[in-house]
DNA sequence: CTCACTGAGTGTATGATGTACACGAACAAG
DNA sequence: CTTGTTCGTGTACATCATACACTCAGTGAG
């Protein structure tokens, strides 16, 4: 046994071997009519140029959800949006050059927030469409994938489709996004029915404006009746 | 700027700091009349003595699956069983000592597959009832909590419930399995309605034994049609 | 002012599914 | 043979899902 030998300046010794901890974001957006999910352009080896999630490695004394939520901040501009856990890649091989662990979370965010203007800390980033993503770096494609599934399996017993659209939305817009997710076709008077019945989005005395036809009522999610009938036991389901 | 170091023997150094990542198992079994949990002893400060998740940390080449499968066969002798990621928890402080991020797992075991018998590996371990657990390492109960969540959720929408009944099972015994996740009672000519209408289970032509009344007829999950169907959208739902 | 266009808003009939509910027969044990 | 326990079964009713088409409001062009 040799003995101790103090740690290298401006580094960090351990006595096994630890992986880097990242986390990744897949930020997803609804447009007129489909999902996009905002990417950016790496600046840095490996994969340097590609397309990826925004994300980075956790600090040290930082909560992964924080970190997801900084790293989004820094690399995006977005804030305050509803964000969630997804899951967590740790393949040996995901990075070239070392064991990185990602815990990816997935955010949804309504798209008219965020207009990614140039010059901002945002400037490499970019919606794109779902259905035709570029290549992306590391595993990125897949944690989308994965990410979409959630989606897609949530928004049927969950109210979290009301976090893509604006405050106040049509009835029109909220079946939009259904048949967007899940990838199918409604019927519209079936569908006001069914949402009108849950008694959990409020008619409000206001109308579309800017719309070259009849402007529709628009509607609010009303929160705190879903929190409190939540707690009585109620489940909600599209 | 200093010159070059090089890293102390036995030790790994890294230019930032990493945090350590484990795997933690919930393992549920079904007993009786209540889900069972296994827990070990700690034999190792922190939490000397108290009852914990098996788990372990994550080899510097493997997956985190597979690091949940090897620490669950080292600590309990339990291989060849239902796992599935469940969340994964990192806030700074939930190690006392340093900071340890930890994938948890979840994972259905038949009980009787799992007789704990002392003098193997899994001496220490044994078998919890949820409503009686004792006090824990960690963030262990909360992980626990996450892990019953889950499988309260996704069993009625996915046959995961079969992975805790051995593979002949009664649709009595299949019923008292939903009736003590979902923790309500079913009514036992719908629920058989239900069932056999999904068309899932098939009828054996053994019946049980060992009991002191009108032994009952055997089914069997059927895993090949169930597979099949999925691919064509079908959709599991009790 | 009129017309054309677009989407808003609305009800009913039918089939499918969920729910409530009770008893006779099988078998084992004594 | 009696007792105790669980097995296995059907029907009536309520609720929910689905299929389906037209009139009207409002805008914009001419």
């Amino acid at each position: 046994m040799s003995a101790w030998t103090p740690p290298p300046p401006g580094r960090h010794v351990y006595e096994y071997p630890r992986p880097a901890v990242a986390v990744d974001c897949v930020v997803l957006g609804l447009d007129t009519d489909d999902l996009k999910v905002l990417l950016i352009r790496r600046g840095v080896d490996p994969w340097k140029g590609a397309w990826a999630l925004p994300g980075g490695f956790v600090g040290e004394r930082e909560g992964l959800e924080a970190a997801a939520r900084r790293e989004l901040a820094e690399e995006t501009g977005i804030g305050e949006v509803f964000l969630e856990q997804l899951y967590t890649f740790g393949e040996p091989d995901r990075d070239p050059r070392h064991r990185v662990i990602s815990v990816a979370y997935y955010a949804l965010a309504k798209l008219s927030d965020f207009k990614l203007t140039a010059g901002t800390d945002a400037a490499g980033a970019g919606w794109h469409p779902l259905s035709k993503l570029p290549a992306l770096a590391f595993d990125h494609a897949a944690i989308i994938d994965a990410a979409v599934a959630r989606l897609r399996g949530k928004v049927r017993y969950a109210p979290i489709g009301f976090e893509l659209l604006p405050p106040r939305f049509t009835l029109t817009q909220l079946q939009r996004l259904y048949e967007i997710i899940l990838e199918r076709e409604l019927d519209k008077r079936n569908f006001r029915k069914k949402i009108l019945s849950l008694d959990l989005v409020i008619e409000t005395d206001e109308k579309q404006t800017g719309v070259r036809h009849r402007a529709a009522r628009l509607y609010r999610f009303d929160r705190k009746k879903y929190d409190r009938l939540v707690k009585h036991g109620f489940e909600f389901a599209i």
